[in-house]
DNA sequence: CTGAAAGCGCTAACAA
DNA sequence: TTGTTAGCGCTTTCAG
């Protein structure tokens, strides 16, 4: 900028209003200021004006993983409404381990808000920051005990459209997988357990650390892991699930997860139970390979890109407007009833 | 900073040089000043920091998109590279779009160096950030024409493995579907041709553009989109590919995308063709649904994470010396060969 | 309409 | 061992 100035025979302030269009300034002196700037190839250094305005355009995001789709997509939402405003996303990926030190990082480095998708089980950390009026907004969990905005499915709405479904389909004694391994079980799932139990009062319900059995398999796994493939860990995972369920007389099955649905179909089938005819298995959207399965799943699609755009936007309205109460938004998810008759057929024939 | 020196009695200096552990200072101070430092919660402002020492630890990053899971992978090795030393992700998506402002708005936000997924047709653009000595790294893709530091799957050595399984299955006539819509042929796709080759000389080449028919289709559909699926949509754009096929008496075939295979196959037995009896099919990884498909798929399964792992240490050491020669690095691929039996008939038999 | 000066928070060079 | 000073590049305020 000091080199345009002198090179344009004007002050820096001069230059700075020519620049940022701010500021009463001479018709001529803007051109002539602009053109030099443009020929220069002057750049605004955006780091000083954030150390100066102390807004620095940056947005924080934590998120457990991407390598799966479900935060990958969800983190697209985010920097589309971001980038659509000229924000950045600094992206910081927590593993499970690294939480609230990313978090930290993330503030040194100035951002101007964060979106979370936390795995915290208290409260504390994230009060205190919210105290210091730091904007988060907090997507798919919820932090227990915290009050704060939230972005995610609405998955008791999702529990009663996939009762709905099966009840529609003609099946009558519904098992809920839970699949938990946490202490206190996922707000997300208990929400599902409340929506399909207010279509189903007599839903059996298999509690079951089934996730913690694929975690530790992981884990242990290594190098020598027990199985190929995540599908045939999610098998190992629930080959204990049947005699459970054998006390009770069940003709469906909502597994929670995509890659437990399909698991339960192929211990289903490889115990001479028919799907769907016998037993009805549905999932709830964590991939989207449900396309590919054979036989068809149906799964509950949850509005990933959405969350994020949501998230993005709550978010920026909130450093408008810091004072806003919190709030939780809850966004509708979308029944995927796979029909079992060939996608092709459908093309070909005609 | 300044109330930890006031507090503490001594110069901002002093403060500086406990909290950095840099230059000499007596220990009794140094505990003070820390003491305080801790209380008071300090943190220092990474921006700052980054303005005088003009080295921010950012990092930026532009992929076409994450939605899928090729770049999502990618990503995540990098930002897991990264976070080890203590570096950060700036996140940018082209969307086939704003390339190159992304890239210059990464700039000007101060980003030590750039790992790029280019879509970019010409070198300039990037030739003259280099010639600025623009630390930068590509992965994926390489720009054509352009002599850079390049991160990528050896796709030649994935021809070959494919070819190589084929002939061991004992596939004598393949046909090698090369699906671009660009002006020259991707790369990529042409080192998996040129491998391919190798192995098998009479290997026929099917030259359409299937991939831009997809896009179009995208882009058309738009709420009236033609297909409900992806899948479905590959199925409309691989129509056309059976006559032409039909002069060549093939009797596999290699079809670049897993997407792509899957339709291939679908059509294929729609006209009465068995797989993989009477045709062969192979894909080439761009998602990892090939666990779930039926009939099962073989494919290559590109090494994403280490690709983001090594590119981002390879900016990490160009960072450091600027004057490394530039050099692409091609990581191997795996082919993973579904086996056709039942992957849970070997776990409940035993 | 234009310019001078101060300062965001940190760091590096130099002086005491 | 400690302190003083200057400056990264931009923005704001106040003065001309």
């Amino acid at each position: 900028m000091d080199e345009i100035a002198r090179r344009a025979g004007v002050s820096k302030t001069t230059v700075y209003r020519a620049l940022s269009g701010q500021g009463r300034i001479g018709e001529d002196t803007r051109r002539r200021v602009l053109d030099i700037a443009e020929e220069a190839g002057y750049r605004p250094n955006r780091l000083a004006r954030g150390l100066r305005r102390s807004r620095t355009g940056l947005i924080g995001v934590v998120v457990p993983g991407i390598e799966g789709q479900f935060y990958a997509r969800v983190l697209e939402g985010i920097e589309k409404a971001l980038q659509d405003v000229d924000h950045r996303v600094l992206l910081t990926v927590s593993r499970g381990e690294q939480e609230y030190e990313l978090v930290e990082s993330l503030l040194d480095m100035q951002v101007d808000g964060l979106i979370v998708a936390s795995e915290s089980d208290s409260p504390d950390f994230y009060e205190r920051l919210l105290r210091r009026r730091v904007p988060i907004v907090f997507i798919d969990r919820e932090v227990p005990g915290l009050h704060a905005d939230l972005v995610a499915t609405d998955h008791f709405a999702g529990g009663v459209l996939l009762a709905e479904h099966l009840r529609d389909k003609g099946y009558r004694k519904p098992a809920f997988l839970s699949v938990t391994d946490r202490p206190r079980p996922i707000g997300s799932i208990e929400d599902r357990w409340c929506g399909f139990r207010s279509v189903f009062r007599n839903a059996c319900l298999l509690h079951h650390p089934f996730m913690g059995s694929v975690k530790r398999l992981l884990r242990e796994g290594g190098d020598a892991a027990p199985a190929e493939t995540f599908s045939e860990l999610c098998l190992l995972a629930l080959r204990g699930a049947l005699e459970p369920l054998a006390t009770f007389p069940y003709d469906c099955v909502f597994a929670q997860y995509d890659h437990f649905a399909l698991a339960m179909i192929h211990l289903l089938q490889a115990h001479g139970i028919r799907v769907p005819q016998d037993v009805g298995v549905v999932g709830f959207d964590d991939h989207d390979f449900t396309e590919y399965t054979e036989p068809p799943l149906t799964t509950i699609r949850q509005p990933l890109r959405e969350i994020g755009l949501q998230a993005a936007q709550r978010l920026l309205r909130r450093l408008e407007e810091p004072d806003l109460p919190a709030a939780a938004l809850r966004l509708p998810p979308r029944l995927v009833a796979r029909r079992s008759s060939d996608p092709l057929a459908a093309m070909e024939q005609p």
